[in-house]
DNA sequence: GTAGTGATTTTCT
DNA sequence: GAAAATCACTACA
């Protein structure tokens, strides 16, 4: 079973890579299963008190899910507007929006340039600057939920609207790789959506402790990577 | 442990 | 004016 277990160092820093465009240029859906695994580094604001040094977090993102063209769930489906327009442009971008009047979620832009495509980042572990994780999330005991659940992990890692549009080659958001490659990875239907929930396009690596909601539905394992990637 | 509800603002109809 | 890719808090089992 996935393990949550943690030492980060700069030993392990020197072993990413940064992920190219070419990544995320592919289709949607594969983009999403495949950056199951992969290593989210943001740089940003302490954002506490007085305190504006900027502050490296790193984690490793475990639940995904994908949002494209005329899916009626994405914000894509009725066509091009001020707040999806970023969806329509350069992949390898960073689509930052507000909801529920508190919280930002963060996408991945993907699929050729002209085609809506975005990756929710719906969770991820801790790497790195966990210390400031937990002061960013205040009430928060749990190391659990510092990144369990989308507006969580945008809080913890300090990502506003101001990080929307930003490229994801750096310098504030950067996505990279290491070794590592899921065991396993299951798919459901999508979280907190009225539509298009006939779609099984949330992915997750399975059993993973920091996956933001138990799976409702148990036809779950779909897809087992074959490495390399 | 689960269920219900309020917070709060951007976006689009 | 209503809904929204959510979360934290409260009440109760």
């Amino acid at each position: 079973m996935a393990s949550s277990s943690v030492s980060w160092s700069k030993k392990d820093w020197d072993k990413t890579r940064l992920l190219p465009v070419s990544f995320f240029s592919r289709d949607t859906l594969e983009v999403s299963r495949d950056l199951l695994g992969k290593i989210l580094v943001v740089r940003s604001e302490a954002q506490l008190g007085k305190d504006d040094r900027i502050i490296t977090t790193v984690a490793r993102i475990v639940e995904t899910e994908a949002y494209q063209g005329d899916d009626p769930a994405s914000h894509s489906a009725r066509g091009e507007t001020p707040r999806s327009s970023v969806m329509f442009g350069d992949p390898g971008v960073a689509y930052v929006y507000f909801i529920y009047g508190m919280y930002e979620m963060l996408n991945f832009v993907t699929g050729p340039k002209g085609f809506p495509g975005a990756v929710l980042i719906r969770a991820v572990e801790p790497l790195s600057g966990e210390e400031a994780m937990f002061q960013r999330r205040k009430r928060v005991r749990s190391r659990l939920d510092l990144t369990r659940g989308p507006g969580r992990l945008c809080q913890a890692m300090g990502i506003r609207m101001d990080h929307n549009r930003d490229s994801l080659q750096g310098p504030r958001i950067e996505v990279r790789k290491d070794g590592y490659v899921p065991a396993s990875i299951s798919a459901s239907p999508r979280v907190g959506i009225r539509v298009g929930t006939d779609r099984f396009w949330r992915f997750f690596i399975t059993g993973h402790p920091f996956v933001s909601r138990a799976p409702q539905n148990a036809q779950s394992v779909v897809w087992r990577p074959q490495g390399g990637c």
